[in-house]
DNA sequence: AAATCGAATGTAAGCGCTTACATTTTGATG
DNA sequence: CATCAAAATGTAAGCGCTTACATTCGATTT
């Protein structure tokens, strides 16, 4: 009852008077053992309480069944949410789950991957294409596939995301095509984040495209909280003349400016108009609801499940999916004032 | 360069021109090892792209400096901060986090229990204590320690929480003294859920003390959702006399709640007031703000892992730790209307 | 009843690592 | 320079498990 140490194989083999490799069996394929056999042998491993050793099981059978993914960080919502489905998509395969999170650090991206490598990860979710080339080549020098999630990448590996430039790019036409001349952005810190990067990028060529200028067209990197998203609001509103539409890299952010302008008593979208990115819970919840772009999280962590099981048994597959994205309007955006409009 | 398995121990004391034992010691006691011998065998390491594989040194080692937690869902936020505190506790203390989630079914928590267990978690964090006994008594077979949070547990375990019962029934009694007689509440599902149904309990221990009937709380369970939040709102305004307070097993409801009231027409806290629990950072971003109870998810994180550290270490440890909560007072609790208030 | 064969079970060799113990090397000392 | 303890390194025995192969056992066939 109270042996203070874990039960082995050999344990349970010994109370069911069988060999370790017919306790094996039981556990793993059942139907090579005979009935009666089997049952004795799941009363002894029920009365001990037996739980099968990873490690053991591991080394002897060189596979693990566990897949690993590394996020940037579980506070954000939207990558909650595509770990999920992520996950439930694995578990029909089997396979098990190992998180780990990077805080948006390449080193430490390359130190989970090392540590999910050394648990026998047979294959890692990561999430985007900007890393060093090294932390890349480790993988592939361990044999380990891998694809990356919510954006395209460039031209080698695989992927499953969107085209976050573009998406952006179309949301900022809409917004130009409202009348906004005078635009301003809060973008995520782009730095080894092509996701931030991108969207910024977007904004930008459709701002160029629409012949405005760069200086109408400020842009202040923000950490992904709402304080951050709302220090960046009380910049940009000072700016004279001021903005008329704050276009912001997710939605954490746009709220975290929706904050802000209340705070300095300016209305959405009577003052200024907001939009967000992502589309997490979040922007049907705030008043005036936000304008956004909807990422479809749960159908790429499904696909990305999907290209990663076939990768790791090596069956083909295409090299990147693309999942479409969608504008949701919302009460955030409207045009811009009247006096605004005029004077641009 | 591109050996198609990944290198062992041997392989790189092979390279080295050394015996595994001088590998193993360098990767693991490094001054035991001299100067120019270490220096070759990381080279080789490095050359190699060697990572020690966990199975073989869990096994050989007897260690494995993992310790697992199970909380209900990822998709809650406050899990999610608590637990960003656990980990980095844990870190500190060179000891690696298993996440796994039950998704509020105990068969699911069991079944993670013997997954960790199997990976070989030195300890385990669960969430609350509800659970049946046949749980507990799995891990205490196997010699594993555990702590439960977010509550206080009963009379045996290890517990770092608060009192969810007390603080409910705190902030219940401040909407009692601003004239509210008659409340209702948004509970949580109590089913395998202690700190639903502690919460649930201490609103309705200030009523009864402050003579209101039962009829006077109306109390309807929903899941941790927005929508569940609005839709029990929904019914729960349709009740005539109208309740001038809707109390919130959580913020999320709360804010659900709060949707709907707007949705319905109804001025918050003008027509009817809400209250949250937990003060995650949503309270603060809608509008009105969200007078909630204050859960310190840092500091408890942070306590449950020293706790947990030392009862791996087998040191002494007190029983329980008792977080203290407070009650924020923000805007959407306020006197019930004027007209409500002398109906009553 | 002997021969045959497939099903059930057992035997034992590792999987990659750590570590107690044995051996060699080093450098200080007489 | 021989001596010897301490430091550095090597040897090899497992850790708990799976699995190829060997063995045993019954049932079926002749």
């Amino acid at each position: 009852m109270t042996d203070n140490s874990k039960p082995t194989l050999d344990d349970v083999a010994r109370a069911a008077g069988v060999s370790t490799a017919t306790v094996s069996r039981c556990l793993n394929s059942p139907d090579q053992v005979i009935a009666p056999t089997r049952i004795r042998v799941m009363q002894a491993v029920e009365a001990l309480g037996y739980t099968p050793d990873f490690g053991g099981r591991a080394l002897a059978s060189r596979r693990t069944n566990t897949v690993g993914a590394i996020i940037p960080t579980m506070d954000n919502a939207i990558f909650a949410r595509g770990l999920q489905s992520f996950q439930e998509a694995l578990s029909r395969f089997g396979k098990t789950l190992l998180v780990a999170s990077s805080n948006y650090d390449p080193a430490r991206e390359r130190e989970q991957m090392e540590v999910l490598a050394g648990r026998g990860a047979d294959g890692l979710l990561l999430i985007g294409s900007a890393r060093p080339e090294s932390s890349t080549e480790y993988l592939r020098r361990r044999g380990i596939p891998f694809v990356g999630a919510w954006n395209l990448g460039g031209e080698d590996g695989y992927f499953v995301g969107f085209d976050n430039r573009a998406a952006a790019a179309q949301l900022a036409d809409m917004v130009i095509a409202r009348g906004h001349r005078r635009l301003a952005m809060i973008a995520g810190i782009s730095f080894m984040n092509d996701r931030a990067a991108d969207r910024t990028e977007g904004v930008r060529s459709a701002a160029e495209a629409a012949g405005i200028g760069r200086a109408d067209l400020p842009v202040i990197e923000a950490a992904y909280t709402f304080e951050d998203g709302a220090r960046a609001m009380g910049e940009l509103m000072a700016i004279r003349p001021r903005p008329t539409v704050v276009m912001c890299g997710n939605d954490v952010l746009a709220v975290g400016a929706m904050q802000k302008a209340r705070e300095l008593g300016l209305k959405v979208p009577g003052d200024v108009s907001i939009t967000g990115f992502d589309d997490i819970d979040l922007a049907g919840v705030v008043d005036p609801m936000l304008t956004t772009v909807r990422v479809p999280h749960r159908r790429m962590g499904q696909a990305a499940a999907d290209m990663l099981i076939k990768l790791i048994k090596k069956e083909p597959v295409e090299r990147r999916i693309e999942i479409p994205t969608s504008i949701i309007e919302r009460g955030t955006l409207g045009p811009p004032r009247a006096d605004d409009e005029h004077s641009a």
